[in-house]
DNA sequence: GTATATTGGTTGTGATCGCAACCAATATAG
DNA sequence: CTATATTGGTTGCGATCACAACCAATATAC
């Protein structure tokens, strides 16, 4: 790694890239908690956080929601019914849907995790003050919003 | 999907989820571009991109500075070498070590890449001012530095 | 010197991903 | 009604990933 060029891209200012290895770094460590406490991957885990805020689910719509391919929720939902940590019930009026939710012991686990995800949370933020985090939070949802948006001209 | 339950965990406003989903969309996006006009894969992409910022780096710093795995890095250096956008010459003073850097055609398809990037770039930061682009950018860093040092007690 | 540890890199392998093909139930067109 | 399209979900399969085992070159211990 000789001395630095005369850079034309610098990686660790772009913006895609920095968001990538955030993400990365954050999902990376709460990932393993997930993983040794409780056994969940972080698909499993995001399923299970959806169904707790909205029961009753279907398959396709936590697909479209936390934005997993159907193919892997499918797939991460054979294992937790397996676990009996899902539910399902095919739905009365269209047999085609299967209504899903938490079970008791997945409830369970949920309430487990909940406080330790946002226990997580604020470890993370303790390096802004409080207007920050505002700031912070605020810029997010604003760029999180805008790039749902945007189709590259390519 | 019923109506929603008082709610444990909002996912959508939980940083680590969110976080995550903004990479995919931003980097989604890219993604294609890479691939469509150029046939690099985003790691692909990477690597050019840390090669063309310090050539002359080793595998093994690739795959440090850009948080890729050794073995992702080892097999996507054996396509590159293949389509001779990348070089590599054994280190005179040390012959275990590959010393890397972009080809003349490699260079070329850098250079072409890095405006399309930037181009992106500004369009993903057109829903801020200028004020928050600086904000922004700043609170970012910070996070990312301090996720770097954060290790959950679990 | 030889024995052991470390470092740079590759390869084997099981798990996961992502796309497309597919099946069954429902909705729409005629 | 029948024919076709759409929707909810599963499955097949090649590509990619992530971890560990491994090999060769160098560094360290003795």
């Amino acid at each position: 790694m000789t001395t630095k060029h005369p850079p034309v891209l610098v990686l660790e200012r772009f913006l895609p890239y920095r968001i990538s290895i955030l993400s990365n770094r954050i999902s990376g460590i709460i990932a393993k908690t997930y993983k040794n406490k409780f056994a969940l991957s972080v698909n499993e885990w995001r399923i299970m956080a959806m169904l707790g805020e909205y029961p009753g689910a279907s398959a396709d719509e936590v697909s479209a929601k936390i934005q997993i391919e159907k193919s892997i929720v499918s797939r991460a939902l054979k294992n937790l019914l397996l676990r009996t940590l899902v539910e399902r019930v095919v739905d009365s009026e269209d047999r085609r849907r299967h209504n899903l939710s938490l079970s008791v012991t997945g409830l369970d686990i949920y309430n487990q995790i909940v406080p330790v995800s946002y226990n997580y949370e604020q470890q993370l933020l303790t390096c802004f003050t409080e207007k920050e985090k505002a700031l912070f939070d605020t810029l997010s949802e604003k760029l999180y919003r805008h790039a749902e948006k945007i189709d590259v001209k390519s």
